[in-house]
DNA sequence: AAAATAGTGTCTATGAGACACTATAGT
DNA sequence: ACTATAGTGTCTCATAGACACTATTTT
């Protein structure tokens, strides 16, 4: 470390010379958003094709640049709405994106969400125009290692756009290192479910099974959720009883 | 890192070499950075008194705009050595805060930085000009509620400028729920260090005492610090054993 | 009745907290 | 010798994993 060596010319002209340039060409700034849903064990997320350069033909994550006078989260709720037809979704800043060659175009920082959804919410969900695709997400690693992940839909591999592979898998280190001990599952599922369906989420999202007894007793004993009284009903088994979250959780 | 660039065929370049970035009005994107230390088991940020309009007279992080070419991490590194003389620091970023009021003079999105030194580090360096000032941070609030923090130097309350106490707190609420689980305690010390000295930091940042005999027990199991076989000198009582990060951690 | 999953009770292993005790520096 | 903190050994308690067992639905 020479945190001691005294200040020189060059690095006071590297300064000044990168606030000039700032002064005259701004970056652009966008959002980008990794919807995303678990549907019967299945980690997916919503990716648009690009139908205009840059990439063109390749999959996107629902994006947008961010208006002069527009707030990140306004953004975001646009982008959801005109990409996917969905209003009022669970939504939480993932990450700022801004290598300077990460767009073609121009210099274009985005600012990564994600965004959680049932499954049946998204698929009720028309969106407006084509080319959009709910794309299986395959996590090649194990844990919080993080790094890339891939998108498949049909069995085949989507190609991403920009640096997209890398926004989805830090969307899934996030996921994985939060569900644990913040509130984020249930957003995956509708407004009742089972305890083996919760398990279910959870187990998609970690990537490796969880123990049923001591899941079932942590998830009880947060206090959470709440038991409604109902089961399931059109099951093989024995019915499970159906749950919620919390009154006071305010949802 | 991030994904292979599809390929781009005379149609694209023809589209990009045409594209206008400055059709639209773009906002200012800035750097905003924490610069944390735990000195004697206070906590501690830098902050730069502002000399112009806006919010002149008042503290403000260091913090500078981005270049249209330059990375958000060299901005970080550009304002760390600017106003810190620092270099080579444990840098991470935090959130992004985008709010279209948040700056006075026109829509700036600032993306919030932290940064990590010891305190004897920070000391040596030397500023490049006045106006800087290591305040105390008052933390009103247990842990991880998270809201703004009370920036204090000589026991009056500094007046901090735009959302910088917001900014300020975020950073304590990540570096609380982080502390446990990553290694970001051992930035806060010098190369060697007492448990005690380890405890502390960590007491500090979380805001409460933790019990010394576990906390020993499991630093010393997670296997992340060696004992260099060394012990502190000078001191009023039974000096300590030094420990350093394993080498396998790389610092 | 058979199949399948829901849900309960209990034993064990692990890690945190508590506390007593010994060790070693400076004064 | 006294004081303060370092460091160790052990007991207890809370929680996760494992496993056996019972309960309840459809076919």
């Amino acid at each position: 470390m020479s945190a001691d060596q005294p200040r020189r010319d060059p690095e006071e002209q590297a300064f000044l010379a990168a606030y000039d340039a700032s002064e005259f060409a701004h970056p652009s700034v966008a959002v980008d958003v990794v919807l995303a849903t678990v549907d019967a064990g299945i980690l997916r997320a919503l990716l648009v094709r690009r139908a205009e350069h840059p990439a063109k033909g390749s999959w996107a994550l629902p994006g947008g640049f961010v208006g002069f006078d527009e707030s990140l989260d306004a953004a975001v709720e646009r982008v959801l709405q005109r990409k996917a037809g969905l209003e009022n979704v669970f939504v939480e800043q993932l990450y700022t994106f801004g290598a300077p060659d990460r767009d073609p175009r121009t210099r274009v920082i985005s600012v990564a969400y994600y965004a959680l959804v049932d499954a049946a919410t998204l698929h009720a969900a028309q969106p407006a125009n084509g080319g959009v695709v709910l794309a299986t997400i395959d996590v090649p690693w194990d844990g919080l290692d993080g790094g890339d992940v891939v998108a498949l839909a049909d069995g085949a591999q989507l190609p991403l756009a920009f640096d997209h592979a890398t926004i989805l898998g830090a969307a899934v280190q996030r996921l994985r290192g939060k569900i644990d001990y913040a509130p984020i599952g249930f957003e995956l599922l509708p407004q009742r479910f089972t305890l083996r369906q919760l398990q279910t989420v959870h187990e998609t999202v970690l990537g490796h099974a969880v123990n049923k007894d001591s899941f079932r007793r942590r998830v009880l004993a947060s206090g959470q959720i709440v038991p409604t009284g109902e089961r399931e009903t059109d099951v093989l088994h024995r019915p499970a009883e159906l749950y919620e979250l919390h009154p006071s959780t305010g949802r």
